[in-house]
DNA sequence: CTGAAAGCGCTAACAT
DNA sequence: ATGTTAGCGCTTTCAG
């Protein structure tokens, strides 16, 4: 594992090839103010000369920064990995760091090992905070870096009690909205497909469709729950479930509408229309550009939003240290996209 | 940005907390050889006592290497990303590094900031080496870090003159074999809906399609050639435009399964029975595993030699420096899956 | 505005 | 087998 990179010129170098101290090279590659023009121009021709580039290593060490951050991903699923939520999380991260010279490093963290080894990683000071994505119920991991006193923000809450820093969407007004929505069409025996209801985001959800249904005055039926996993696949099983059970059902709030699609196969493939005899609301997980499926009614979660929150947040924490946690809730919002 | 992590304990605290030198705590964290196992155990426990990890910009700093390599995805199309085929690349990526200490970091590149900012990042040493997929034929990011001497494997060619080290698969043959299967079972008037052109991978298909009927006596046309951009829906497309132009089509060579599972869906609405009247095989990408289609006969791609193969010429390069480039070409295995 | 000097925490070569 | 020492290349006071 030898590495050697020969002929790298060093700051020094350049200090003496340009003629001057080697605390005025750091002020110009660092764009630090109180350097005479003619001198920075001096420095950054010396600069190019050498085809200088700066040791991150040695910045790292006298600096205490890296300058970088982690995405973690620690979906067990690892399938996760290929939902299009995920990546357009992605995406609006690295937007949202584009003009704060930070990189975005994303790690995969899918055993006892991998978790070590990154802890090392992060704690070892190679990045100087923590993005994390889809964490689960007893999920040690954001506990460990809150421990280590590293910045981190999580996608979502672990419980109703999470106190490391986290941003979250209103999954229980959106629910409730939704099914609000179907109801207020008329509809009165409205079903639900969640998420895997280790997940808090998914139980809320499930709490927002209750509460839509007390609120209307109807009560929650057991019967009428069946569980996915986000996949067209399970919506499908899923609601194949539903309607052997509850053949009567005319709504459903189903937990993204990737479920969504699998759902309106199922039943399509049972003879039900849609949306006349039934009506589908998913939470959008930004499959639906890609889809050729129908419009549906949708429950829109502020991705752009969500990356720049947690960039903020995150940055926060690294200014002042992990001394508090910070969260904060975005709120969702329905699109109507079928007039029934 | 300011960081401070007060209260880390260094190496020398250890040191003297464990009434040893620096020099023999440092070959206690580094599993070096050559420490009397009374000693190794104090310094374990001081270790443990004071909570230390070292830090890794000093290591790096001192040592020459960032025990990191980088993975880099420079797709345009971002949609890349929720393709299965990437997610299993990238797990059988990580199991081929789990024993070797060395942490994957996966980094999206999307635009000249960002190219800039990575080249940084590894030119500063942060990573020992760089994997790229999916690169398109005009890339100028594997010459600048060939440039900059830094060990670089690519995930295919960019074109037949490539030189930077790579592995890939033998598309040609892989297409070619495929092809001749379905000669064999008599079909005459067999077709291909191709992957996106600029991508060499997608060529060699191509050619391999060509071979295949030159082989068998018979001519390729140019309408018989539709192109895909490897996701369902364009093969959906690619495949009507096909049948349109070309109605006694019986077979068809699909860019991936992916895409010859859109390709299905079009011959089944133009009333083709499969495979019967036309039979389809795609390039395996890994989506059959989550499909409830029928299954197909596909091209197999090796995905765990892949990723073994990747790592083992980036360890060489890391490890010699980056003297030569190397190619490796995997064989593909055709996958018989019906019986017609 | 600029130069000099003191570390940052570790590895590796050299003593012992 | 273990302690000592000399850097690794940069940032950041502190003088000037």
């Amino acid at each position: 594992m030898g590495r050697r990179r020969p002929g790298t010129p060093t700051l020094e170098e350049v200090a003496v090839h340009a003629r001057v101290g080697r605390g005025t090279v750091s002020r110009v590659i660092n764009n630090a103010a109180g350097v005479k023009e003619s001198t920075r121009r001096a420095v950054q021709r010396a600069i190019e000369e050498l085809g200088y580039v700066p040791n991150l290593a040695a910045r790292s060490l006298a600096g205490r920064r890296a300058d970088a951050v982690a995405l973690v991903m620690t979906e067990p699923d690892w399938r996760q990995f290929a939902e299009p939520f995920f990546s357009e999380i992605v995406r609006s991260l690295g937007d949202a760091l584009t003009d704060t010279g930070i990189q975005l490093l994303l790690t995969l963290v899918r055993s006892d090992t991998e978790r070590q080894r990154f802890l090392e990683y992060a704690r070892g000071g190679r990045v100087d905070g923590v993005l994390l994505m889809s964490v689960h119920a007893g999920d040690p991991l954001p506990d460990m870096l809150a421990e280590a006193r590293l910045p981190t923000v999580l996608l979502g809450r672990r419980s109703g009690e999470e106190y490391v820093s986290y941003v979250d969407a209103d999954n229980i007004g959106g629910a409730r909205s939704a099914v609000s929505h179907l109801l207020r069409q008329g509809r009165r025996r409205v079903a639900t497909i969640t998420g895997p209801l280790d997940l808090y985001a998914a139980q809320c959800r499930l709490r927002g469709y209750e509460e839509a249904l007390a609120m209307a005055g109807l009560e929650g039926e057991p019967t009428r729950v069946a569980e996915s996993d986000f996949t067209a696949e399970s919506g499908r099983r899923a609601m194949a479930e539903l309607i052997e059970r509850y053949p009567d059902i005319d709504g459903v709030l189903a937990a993204s509408d990737t479920t969504a699609a699998g759902a309106l196969e199922a039943l399509r493939a049972a003879g039900r229309r849609v949306p006349e005899d039934v009506a589908v609301i998913g939470f959008d997980d930004f499959s639906l550009a890609q889809r050729t499926e129908p419009p549906l009614t949708t429950v829109r979660q502020p991705i752009e939003e969500i990356g720049r929150a947690m960039i903020r947040l995150l940055l926060e924490e690294m200014e002042e240290g992990a001394v508090a946690w910070r969260h904060v809730i975005l709120r969702t919002e329905l699109v109507v996209r079928e007039s029934t």
